[in-house]
DNA sequence: TATTGTTATACTCTATAACTATA
DNA sequence: TATAGTTATAGAGTATAACAATA
């Protein structure tokens, strides 16, 4: 399985994407029980909350949401739920400036304390001090590299999704 | 926004999630395009590489996917595109022995190298060999401590969610 | 009774493509 | 022409609850 790889790189690298997957998990649970909202969406609000005044639909998605349309699509929620408002922005008409109320403020800190509790309990506890610094200072770097990637040059179709062969084998579309 | 809490702490974890979440939605796009699977199906048919034999489904599921529908959803597929069997378990009944056929070993070893490639580019080129070292450990360590956390107990919902609100707002429904 | 897995169903979310409007 | 955002639509995935069968 490993075929001229380093496992030492692969083995960090399952372990990371499980723990982030359980602690996402377990993130969305917290979320949408204390707040009724997903990570996503308390991503954007979280950041919108951070930001010193209203940002554009465009730099709100960075590292978010990867289709303006899904943009659109969260936005609309928020919005219609009261945590966000959307207005036009002198400088360039094409924008649209996004601005967190009041509500999605307090919503915000409504959810942060337990969602604190999350991480403490499935990341933190887990640390020492010189881990937490590391991995801070690590993943940092490795967000800030990231986001500067060009997204995959989409390489050639090599074999048809799992859902389509599952779609073959079902006898079923009328003729 | 981070009143009484742990900023450093906060911060870890923000770089962290959108670290990952960059990286994931990359391997996505990867898998899609040269194997035609999705990251979860992917994480199935490496488990099953990896295992010395089948797996049951419970053993299968276990920090990948969250409901039982979900991983027979997943199995269905997987199963269909020749890419897993499912069969009976002698020691036990109810069980459900998942082994993965020679078409899933080689999909696996088909996606494997470009896979690798990404997690370079995206991950593994900001880090140094210490840094790849203690973030192997921290993971593993984090990945078996949440593993072992009992699924968050059923907090109180004290707030609608945000799709309800949304539903709301839209005078829609036949009266 | 508890556990394993499946099915039916409803819902959330995402992405593609077509479109509008502004730079 | 290129960019910002929206809309329509289709598809993938997830979870809940009800179910059957075995321990």
């Amino acid at each position: 399985m490993t075929d001229g790889l380093d496992p030492r790189e692969l083995g960090t690298y399952f372990a990371l994407m499980e723990a982030v997957g359980v602690l996402q998990h377990h993130v969305e649970q917290q979320l949408r029980a204390e707040g009724g909202i997903s990570y996503v969406q308390f991503q954007l609000l979280a950041r919108l909350a951070d930001a010193d005044g209203p940002l554009t639909m465009t730099q709100l998605a960075d590292g978010v949401v990867y289709s303006r349309s899904g943009l659109t699509y969260q936005a609309g929620l928020l919005e219609k739920a009261g945590l966000i408002t959307r207005g036009s922005f002198a400088q360039d008409e094409r924008a649209t400036l996004v601005s967190i109320t009041d509500e999605g403020r307090a919503l915000v800190g409504q959810v942060l304390p337990g969602h604190v509790q999350v991480t403490r309990r499935l990341l933190f506890d887990s640390l020492s001090d010189d881990d937490l610094q590391h991995l801070g200072a690590i993943m940092t770097r490795v967000r800030d590299h990231a986001r500067a990637q060009p997204p995959r040059s989409a390489a050639p179709r090599k074999r048809r999704a799992a859902a389509d062969a599952a779609a073959d084998a079902a006898p079923d579309s009328p003729e």
